[in-house]
DNA sequence: CTTGACCCTGTGGCTACCCCAGGGTTTTAT
DNA sequence: ATAAAACCCTGGGGTAGCCACAGGGTCAAG
């Protein structure tokens, strides 16, 4: 099939294919007379493999590392349950950020209700944003930097 | 005062400075003598102003924009609110994805532990992971895009 | 035989920086 | 006075996972 067909059944765009195929993930044949790709029905079972391990967090990189080590004849099982008992802390430190995040939008934000908007004087970038309490007294600003909506 | 104590003193390091200046956020005069960067307090103002900033959630392109305003001679405050009502909406989707996400990982982790490896056989990739039940037959692959960790 | 749908390569963009190379300058210590 | 340490510069590449072009060639239907 070609990049179209294989985009439409695995659900995705051909440039998230071509992503894929430049990454190493998926494998092409090439038709000689107009270098149109060509997949198999293995590409397909590997774009709804990598579909699949995203929804479960894995990074391309580590599905890289999946195929590396299934297609050296080594079962990727053991590494794929430590990846997950590694990463599943991280997500839900990372739900603690973000829900602390949310915490300081809210608090921002009531705070803001009662307070004037402020005319800029040349000094001033944002009373608002100035004159609220950051409530962070430890936190240093690199900390803070992890703490991003996607 | 020169890049390395304004880093310090916004507690930050250079590199990130740099990256703000060339952004345009932060403003420097330059030493003719030897070209290196000279910051008044204003910088130091503006540096502090954008940590704060991104522990409320504003990306360096928002903060630019507040920016703008202030020079300008506008309030920014009322669209810093609104930026602030929007986003907090779009972090709680963030966190309830993350914990869907933290969801599926625990249920996948249980599953597994009752299941063998599997050993490769040229058409399985991962037992695991292409036996394991998605549990949401619906979303698409996309969405499942910006399930990731930070 | 043309139009529209499909395919190609290659580059640049997005976020918020970090890291390195390869080189100048300033400060401090001896 | 001088040498080492500490600081500064520019410019480029890397990170994750694609998307959006530009500027083409190819193919199927009417």
């Amino acid at each position: 099939m070609k990049i179209g067909e294989l985009a439409e059944r695995g659900n995705v765009t051909h440039e998230t294919i071509r992503h894929y195929v430049h990454q190493g993930l998926i494998h092409a044949e090439r038709n000689p007379a107009n270098g149109y790709q060509l997949f198999d029905d293995d590409a397909l079972r590997r774009l709804r493999f990598i579909n699949r391990a995203r929804t479960l967090g894995f990074s391309l990189k580590e599905v890289g590392e999946i195929f590396a080590h299934t297609d050296h004849g080594d079962s990727p099982c053991p590494m794929v349950r430590d990846l997950l008992r590694t990463r599943l802390p991280e997500v839900r430190a990372r739900i603690q950020e973000l829900e602390q995040l949310a915490d300081r939008m809210e608090k921002a934000l009531n705070a803001w209700s009662s307070m004037p908007d402020g005319a800029p004087d040349g000094h001033t970038l944002c009373q608002l944003i100035e004159h609220w309490n950051d409530a962070r007294p430890e936190a240093s600003a690199r900390d803070a930097g992890s703490s991003h909506v996607s």
